[in-house]
Parts: C-alpha cells; structure tokens; sequence
RNA sequence: GGGGGCGUAGCUCAGUUGGAUAGAGCAACGGUUUUCUAAACCGUAGGUCACAGGUUCGAGUCCUGUCGCCCCUGCCA
C-alpha cells in the first residue's frame, strides 16, 4: 500500500480504480464518481463512504446490496485489501472503514517528522506562485485593533499555503497616497516640526497622527488653510522637492512603526508596493479598458458596468457602478487595485492573487473581479485565480464594534501590551518561582499566542467578542490550553532519560490501551483538518483540531502512565507524545503562534 | 428600495460543504492528586438548531416566505 498522510486518499484512490478495472461497475456508473468519504462518528469506524446511497438511487439499485457488492471488492488485495482496513455495511447503504492496529503503527512510522509531512502535502499547491495581499498598512495613521485580523488571518493563510506547497509572496499594499498628505504637510510646515527629530519610530508616528487630527480640525475653523493643503497637495503630486521630502519621511517613519508590529506579530512582509508605486501605471488601465469598450464615462467619471449582473448592471435604479477614474481625474482605489493586479500578472508571474480584508470591501472585489476577467480575456493576459479572504469584525462586550471608552479605535500596540501583562499576571501567580526573564518571555508567548489564537479559531467571516478573560483562560479552545500540552511533553521528556532530539523515535510497539490508540487516531487527522483549511482558507478548522487534539492528549496523559518501569512501553507513550508535539508544534505554527518550552 | 451576512444550550463558539442519537468550552452542581506540570482529568444538568412551509431515503446544513440583528449601496480605502 502506497501510504499516504491523509487515509482517506487511500481509500478514496482504491474506489476510483475500483470502478475503473470493474467491468460491471464501470458499466453503470461510469469511472466519474463521488465516494463522499468522511469522518464518522467514531463508534461506527473512522470514515464512511456516504456516496453509494446516491449512486444506487441513480440507477434504481439497493444501496445495501451495492454496498455490499463494493465493499467486497474492495477486501481485495488489488484494492484495499484485508491488512490495513476493515469494512462494514450499514443501513441505509453506508460503507465504513476503520483503520487496523497495523495501519496505525506503519502510520505513525511513517510520518515521524515535518519533512515526511511536508513532502506528501506540498503536492497541494505544487510550487503555484501566490500572491497574499495583506495586511494593507495604512500610513500616517497608528495601527489600531482593525489591523489585527488582516495580521493574524494573513499571515496564518500565508504559512498554511506556504506548506501545502505554495510559493507566496506578501505583499504590503499600503495606502501611501491619498488627500490627507496635502493636510499633513501643510501642518508640518506651518507648525515647523522635523520628523526625524521625534524620537521612535512609533513616537513619531503618534505626532503625525495627532498632527492629522489637529490639522483637521484647525482646516474646519479656517477654510483658508484648507486651501492650503490643496495646494501642497498638487505640489506633491507634482514632484515639489521639499514636499516630496517630508512625504518620503512620513511613509518611512510609518513603515518602521508596522514593523515594530510585524516583529511582535510575527508577521513577514516580502514586498511593500503602496498606491504611490502604481501612480503612473494607472493610465494603461484608463487607456486599455476605454479601448477594449469595458470603461465608459459617466457624470464625468470612468466606470465600469456589469449588466450581466444585476446588482452592478446599468440600468438598475440605483446604479453601482465601478468607480475606476474619478470625476476630477484622480485615481482612486479601483484604478490602483486594477494597476496592480496587472503588474502581479506581469511582474510576479502571479497564478493566484488572494486579497485580504474585511466583509465590506466584498462588493469592490467582486466588481474588480468581474473588470479584471473581462480585461485579461480581451487582451489575452494569462488568467490568474483571484480570492478575496473577508472577516467579521471585532466586538466589544456590548456586541457592539469594539472601542475605547472614547468611541475612538484602541491601538493595536496597547492591545498586546495589556495581553502579555495580563499573561504575566497569570503566570506569576501560578510559576512564582520563574526568574523574571522566563515570566517575560512566556507572558509574550501566552499573550501574543492567545490574541492570535483568539482571532483564529472561530470562523473568519463571523463576528466575534472580544474577551479578555476568556482568551487568556487555560481552559477550553484557548492558546494557553494549548501551550500547556506542549509545554507538559517536554517536562515528560525532561523527566525520562530519552534525549527527544537524538532519539530517532522511528519504530512503534503494539499498542496497549484505549488512550493510545484514539491518540494515534487523532494524529492521523491532522491532514484532514489541514485539507479543509486549505480549502476554504479557514484556519479555524486547524484551531478545532489541535483543541481536540490537546484534549485527547490531555486523557491520555492522565490515563496512561508514561514514565514506566517497562522500557518498551515508555518508549512507545515518549514516541506518541513526541509525534503529538510535532503536530502541535506544526499547527501552531501554522497559525503564527510560538511554542515555549515550558510554563 | 436593492444586495449581502448572520440567528444552534444562560454565555462564547463548533457542526467534516446533505448523513446515522446536534457537539465543545465557560458558568452551575458533583467527583479525581503520597504518582510524569491539577494551568489537568472524569461525571451530572442544560436544545422546538429564530419561525412557517417545501425539496428527499435523510435537512442545523439546500429552496421559498416571515421575524430580528449587522454590513454594503457613485467618485474613502
């Protein structure tokens, strides 16, 4: 048997060549099929083939019998055979297999380090080039709560497809131009203030922004000076030297006060192309689609229409077109989105374009989708797949948008600073004994973890509560639930006398106990819960996974003696809790979450 | 007005894309430690899956309608 990660490709490959090889089968339905394979619920085995009550009711046929009549075949040696599978039928016409004690040794043999796991699921992606555009950095603002999702969400997609197999590239596309830099410079000058002189990166950026608010407020009382701005404005737009100086220092101060973030977070950008960059590659995209017919003006703008669907068609009552030009010449976010998508198609040779931001830009990525297909057909440029990743947004306990007391957005810096302090808290109390260094970098690790982890496990395009007390809990689907399983495998460790890291852990005993088996069980659906991650771009899947994951091994822990008088027995619980922590430390991964050795 | 999302236990959420008797965690109640990290484990209780129809062997999941909440709806990004 050709061992693969995932069982159910074994099984699933099995019925293909079933009904390819068998005459009669062949015959009646043809060797396009779907076996639907899932998990099942544990007391009737561990998948189910669920397809057979379509494919019978298709030609008239008793499921049971068909069932039957397949799963026989099936035993045969040619197909799955006897050795590693069990099969049964059940009522209406379910097949269901369980894995044999010899599938869950030659199992955990197999697959005993991230390389053998890396290797038979970077076939997913098989080297596709990506693009993940995120996380949209503003700039000359402070980042605030809502650049979290795009951080934790996006980076987490970026790693999950990275090893499925995918070449990603990350790529910041930050807002670098817009009207509020004619208000800025206007204040930067009138207040004479030198950037450079502020102090950190993000101090700096703290005064701009405050200049900002300062600056648009003072533009309301007199409306002289918002001329002004205007002015300083154009003169940007038009290579003035001096503005041009100050804009090229507010962008850098803003870029280094993200990447003060992104260190925190986790987060590696690979490439920052902001709106600036695309500045004078919009006219190809105003010029190629007035050409191709696919933009027209419109009140003195150039949009683009979609008639065929009727939300975007012209003639709807209230029209809702695609902005691409503004009526005043300007660009805006369509024309630079649409510049972009081209270079990534020229430029990065991208296959895929997966755009991440939150559920109301949907219509604009649908529109943008829509143009762009009718522009690459019409000139012929390759095709890639585009995605857009959306999310809800971040309660507060009122269920309502989270805020500060204020009603203005909370900083993200002060988001991870309360939660490494709250996790500090927690772990002085429980681990007095840690040396003030060791409660520091542990506190980061639960802290960050647990913002992260928070974001992560439920579905991305529902809202969710923000709760301090329940994402720093260690109990239920938690970061911390986690940590400690992975941290409590390496005290195991510490207290046997296997050293992990040169114990080669290849080999399995027979397994004894209850615990053990439904441990290696769940091992085994790992790529499962990956696959559906990957298939849907839905990290949660993997949160509910290692959660219970964690929980079995948590059962196991208490049930099984690990540390045991008999050597082969201890070897075979180290070698569990050792794949269990590779897994664990995979998936977290995974999500951007660090492991700590201990807690 | 139009479009989209959501509605599952007191609370926070899962529910394998239509499968077998709807699951966790928290909170509540009860139990487990001279033994590898009790930051854990085990148990009890808690449900008209918003409501009403429909589709079929089979619906929390698909379709229609109703109610409720949220978001988007021409030059912000």
């Amino acid at each position: 048997m050709n061992l693969k990660l995932n069982p159910i490709k074994t099984v699933e490959s099995a019925i293909f060549r079933l009904f390819k090889n068998d005459p009669k089968l062949k015959n009646y339905f043809g060797e396009k099929i779907d076996p639907i394979i899932r998990l099942s619920d544990p007391k009737f085995g561990d998948f189910q083939a669920n397809g057979v009550l379509a494919l019978a009711k298709s030609k008239n046929l008793n499921a049971i019998e068909l069932a039957n009549d397949i799963s026989q075949k099936l035993s045969d040696e040619e197909y799955l055979g006897t050795k590693y599978f069990r099969m049964s039928v059940a009522a209406p016409g379910f097949i269901n297999f369980s894995l044999k004690e010899d599938f869950l040794i030659k199992w955990i043999q197999s697959f005993n380090s991230i390389d053998a796991i890396t290797k038979d699921i970077s076939k997913y992606y098989d080297k596709k080039t990506i693009i993940v555009d995120f996380p949209s950095a503003n700039t000359a603002k402070q980042a605030h709560i809502g650049h979290l999702r795009p951080m934790v969400i996006g980076e987490s997609i970026a790693r999950i497809i990275e090893f499925a197999g995918a070449k990603v590239i990350r790529d910041n596309h930050i807002g670098d131009w817009g009207t509020n830099f004619g208000t800025l410079i206007m204040i930067i000058k009138k207040e004479l203030i030198d950037l450079k002189s502020i102090g950190t990166p993000s101090e700096a950026l703290e005064e701009i922004d405050r200049l900002y608010k300062k600056a648009s407020l003072i533009e309301k009382l007199t409306p002289e000076l918002r001329d002004t701005s205007r002015n300083e404005l154009v003169k940007l737009q038009n290579g003035d030297l001096e503005n041009t100086q100050i804009w090229e220092n507010i962008i850098t101060i803003s870029n280094q006060a993200f990447e003060e973030l992104f260190e925190q977070l986790g987060v590696r950008i690979d490439v920052t192309l902001g709106e600036s960059f695309y500045k004078d590659k919009v006219q190809r995209v105003y010029d190629e689609l007035s050409d191709l017919k696919i933009a027209e003006e419109s009140e003195g703008a150039l949009v683009v229409w979609h008639n065929e669907t009727k939300k975007f068609a012209k003639n709807n009552p209230r029209p809702f077109p695609f902005n691409i030009r503004k009526k005043d010449g300007a660009s805006n976010y369509a024309s630079t989105d649409l510049a972009t998508l081209i270079y990534r198609i020229e430029h990065f040779r991208a296959e895929e374009i997966i755009y991440l931001t939150d559920a109301r830009q949907k219509d604009h990525f649908e529109q943008l989708f829509l143009t762009a297909n009718k522009w690459i057909q019409a000139k012929n440029y390759p095709k890639p797949n585009f995605k857009h990743v959306w999310w809800g947004t971040i309660l507060g306990s009122t269920n309502k948008p989270i805020k500060t007391k204020s009603g203005g957005s909370i900083k993200l810096q002060s988001i991870i600073d309360e939660a490494i302090i709250r996790a500090k808290e927690v772990v002085s109390q429980k681990n007095p004994q840690l040396s003030e260094n060791e409660k520091d970098s542990i506190a980061k690790a639960i802290g960050i973890g647990a913002i992260k982890y928070a974001d992560l496990s439920s579905n991305r395009t529902l809202d969710y509560v923000f709760e301090w007390d329940r994402m720093l809990s260690f109990e239920g689907n938690t970061a911390p639930y986690l940590l400690y399983v992975f941290a409590r495998i390496n005290s195991i460790f510490k207290k046997s006398n296997l050293n992990k890291t040169i114990q080669d852990f290849s080999k399995l005993s027979e397994l004894e106990t209850k615990h053990e088996r439904l441990l290696v069980r769940k091992l085994i659906q790992f790529s499962f819960a990956l696959e559906q991650s990957l298939s849907d771009l839905r990290p949660h899947f993997l949160c509910t996974y290692l959660f219970e994951l964690s929980g079995i091994f948590n059962t196991y822990y208490s049930n099984d003696k690990i540390i045991h008088e008999n050597a082969e027995t201890q070897l075979r619980r180290l070698t569990l809790c050792h794949r269990t922590q590779l897994i664990l430390k995979l998936g977290l991964k995974l999500l951007g979450i660090n492991t700590i050795e201990k807690m």
